[in-house]
RNA sequence: GCCGCCUUAGCUCAGUCGGUAGAGCGUCUCACUCGUAAUGAGAAGGUCGUCGGUUCGAUUCCGACAGGCGGCUCCA
């Protein structure tokens, strides 16, 4: 046998080797059991993969972001095959890996029950201890197609393969199914070399089902097929695995640890808000305390907006239906919109959005260009009808108030003015202290002219416009095909709640709709007289004040920096004759806009410590005999730390100076 | 909207193989006045989500509806 040259990057370690033709990748790497997959010239591939001269190897890590997805993959088989062995008349759907986890979704009679999760869990194990080989096995279409008769919708995905080739289009994951190039089916051999299952697939895999460390189902959904609603609805089963017990222990607890920091809970235990059922789905009250929370996030932007040049306007929360035809939102979002109210026989609408009214405020009388840009800025409310099924918290609501502006401007100002908001927000984040955030840029889809209006030229500039300052920020980048208003383009400001899901928060939009001829027919008139129309630039900060309040809820939560908690100071007497001394400092912090409160109740001291600390107040003033008898307090932080003997003027000074500076203690 | 699961006191949850219910926390009352995360005693509090059906009898079984949870789809 000849010798071939190859290069092998092992635990990072790289080095030339000269070995045997026909040399298998496992071969490089029997000394190092966590690789479990081989990066070939840049291309991922089973480590039972030949080399050939000249390859550059890389040994994949189990660990590393590659290696979890071909393991969770490898692992997806593993449960299609346990559930085609327990319902032998399971159709297989598709099976990605995704992010801390996997899917496969089956087309079964009946959905799945706690109890088959359970079976299926068990068989699973029986099938990673039987440690079956993934074999790769090359296909022509023609034999793909007849293997996988009995698999309708693999071979669908094979049929699309055919065709346009998009397969990323034709269903989120396919990918991992049907690559571009040939079709591969993985056999899982038993030890006896007989085989035990087989699927479609791209690959790599785990040379053996007994290389999956650690793996757990949690729970079934229904899902889609191909992610569209008209399509059959199939049983989507998720799991997760990792490349250990411990890392599947950490990961399981930090699950836990997120729902702890729910805003909904949280919601609940500091009295923040509520959703009565007798209000309806979807439809928030605020409780004093989250009343405050949701005060000093308004107070904030109002001034905020008064300082960036916009004036504040007020608008009613119904109008007139034909309002909507006009601006569009009856015959592109009618869906969103709860149904008409007939008044007098006039019917009438809740608004979804405030736009149609400040465009009226625009058109109220003629507009000179010295006065562009015109800003107008409210807390608007609207009203959303949202499917039952999506209403979530304060997350996604069905009535909520955007701190919602529009900037008229001419053309040439837009660009300027976008940035100007995009800046904006981002100073609002840092004064929320929000990090965890990114931008995203929605478009248009060109596919769905139908659910767009305006024309090819103007969705081109008003994109790139909106790119550019997108791109200049610096900020990471996402972009978001189709997720156009139906008027226009948008950039928005995306954050992270504590379960990881993704809210979009502020947005601005390029509109150059609805000031047209044939929508309001907005103009100004330009220096040399002329009539001209106006770009209109949508832009909420907070976005949502309810879905903004309740991420903030999770990114702190349920402790606030001091500025924004409910409770900014809670007083503890040691003993009842030291109510009346913490009375006279609660005064005085209130003369300084402090939010305090004096526990008078018949509990003992340490309890109202547990108290103030489980509703998370930032600082407690604690006083006794000595602090009465010095003119000080006992002040402790929530971390418990505590300095004890503090002048009454040196702990309003502290509590003062952290409320002002906004930071978190 | 679709699929599955769930709904017992303000909260978290027991329980009733069909004979109308319990605990802890919280609330209220009383006693205690205590130095950094739970003092003790007592009391109140539920038409067991709503409406129908089956049954001598339904909180329990069945159905519809409402609300919630997890996904899917959607999210201007």
């Amino acid at each position: 046998m000849p010798d071939i040259h190859v290069t092998v990057t092992d635990s990072g370690a790289t080095a030339e080797r000269t070995v045997t033709a026909g040399t298998r990748a496992w071969e490089l790497f029997k000394d190092t059991p966590t690789v479990i997959a081989a990066r070939v010239g840049g291309v991922l591939r089973d480590l039972a993969g030949e080399l050939a001269d000249g390859d550059v190897v890389e040994g994949v890590e189990i660990d590393s972001a590659d290696g979890r997805d071909i393991l969770r993959h490898s692992t997806a088989h593993v449960l299609a095959q346990a559930v085609q062995e327990l319902f032998p008349d399971a159709r297989l759907g598709i099976g990605p890996p995704i992010t801390d986890g996997f899917y496969y979704d089956f087309d079964v009679a009946e959905p799945f029950k706690p109890e088959d999760l359970e079976a299926i869990e068990t068989r699973m194990r029986k099938i990673v201890k039987e440690g079956q080989r993934f074999s790769r096995r090359p296909v022509s279409d023609s034999e793909a197609l007849s293997e996988l008769a009995d698999e309708p919708y693999k071979v669908e995905l094979i049929g699309l393969k055919g065709g346009s080739g998009d397969l990323a289009e034709a269903a989120e994951g396919a990918g991992v199914e049907v690559g571009s190039g040939e079709l591969t089916i993985y056999d899982n051999l038993k030890r006896d070399g007989s085989l035990a299952w087989k699927d479609l697939c791209r690959g790599p895999h785990l040379p053996t089902t007994k290389r999956i460390p650690a793996f757990t189902l949690m729970r079934s959904a229904a899902a889609y097929w191909r992610g569209d609603e008209k399509n059959k609805q199939l049983q989507r089963i998720y799991g997760t695995a990792w490349e250990s017990k411990e890392a599947l222990e950490d990961h399981l607890h930090r699950i836990e640890e997120a729902e702890r920091r729910d805003h909904r809970k949280l919601g609940r235990d500091l009295d923040l808000f509520s959703f009565p059922d007798e209000i309806g789905s979807g439809l928030p009250v605020f409780h004093p305390k989250g009343g405050v929370v949701k005060r000093e996030m308004e107070d904030y932007v109002r001034r905020r907006h008064i300082e960036e040049g916009f004036e504040y306007v007020g608008t009613p929360h119904i109008a007139k239906e034909g309002l909507f035809h006009t601006s569009g939102h009856l015959p592109y979002y009618g869906e969103g919109m709860f149904p008409a109210l007939d008044v007098d026989g006039m019917d009438y609408r809740l608004k979804a959005m405030n736009c149609p009214m400040h465009n009226l405020i625009f058109r109220s009388r003629q507009r000179s260009y010295r006065e562009l840009p015109l800003r107008l800025f409210e807390f608007g409310h609207v009203y959303r009808h949202e499917k039952s099924g999506v209403v979530h918290g304060l997350t996604r609501v069905r009535g909520f108030a955007q701190d919602d502006s529009h900037s008229y401007v001419t053309k040439e100002q837009a660009p300027g003015e976008i940035k100007h908001l995009l800046d904006f927000c981002l100073g609002l984040f840092r004064d929320f202290g929000l990090d965890d955030y990114y931008l995203e840029l929605s478009t248009r889809d060109d596919s769905k002219p139908d659910k767009f209006v305006g024309s090819d030229e103007d969705w081109a500039e008003a994109t790139a416009v909106l790119a550019k300052v997108a791109t200049d920020s610096g900020l990471e980048l996402v972009d978001d095909p189709g997720g156009a208003a139906y008027y226009g383009p948008k950039i928005s400001v995306q954050a992270r709640d504590a379960i990881g899901r993704t809210w979009q928060m502020s947005t601005i939009q390029y509109d150059f709709n609805q000031p047209a001829p044939d929508r309001f027919a907005l103009e100004y008139q330009a220096a040399d007289g002329s009539r001209q129309q106006p770009v209109m630039i949508h832009s909420a900060k907070f976005g949502s004040i309810e879905r903004f309040l309740g991420v903030l809820v999770e990114h702190y939560a349920g402790a606030f920096p001091p500025w924004l908690a409910p409770v900014q100071v809670q007083a503890i007497p040691i003993a009842e004759r030291h109510v009346n001394y913490l009375r006279q400092v609660s005064a005085t912090l209130r003369g300084r806009g402090v939010r305090v409160e004096v526990d008078d109740s018949d509990d003992r001291m340490q309890k109202k410590i547990r108290n103030a600390q489980l509703q998370k107040v930032p600082f407690m003033l604690i006083a006794g005999d000595r602090d009465v008898e010095e003119g000080a307090v006992s002040f402790r932080y929530r971390s418990g730390e505590q300095d004890n003997g503090v002048s009454v003027e040196e702990a309003v000074a502290r509590v003062v100076d952290a409320v002002a500076r906004r930071v978190q203690v």
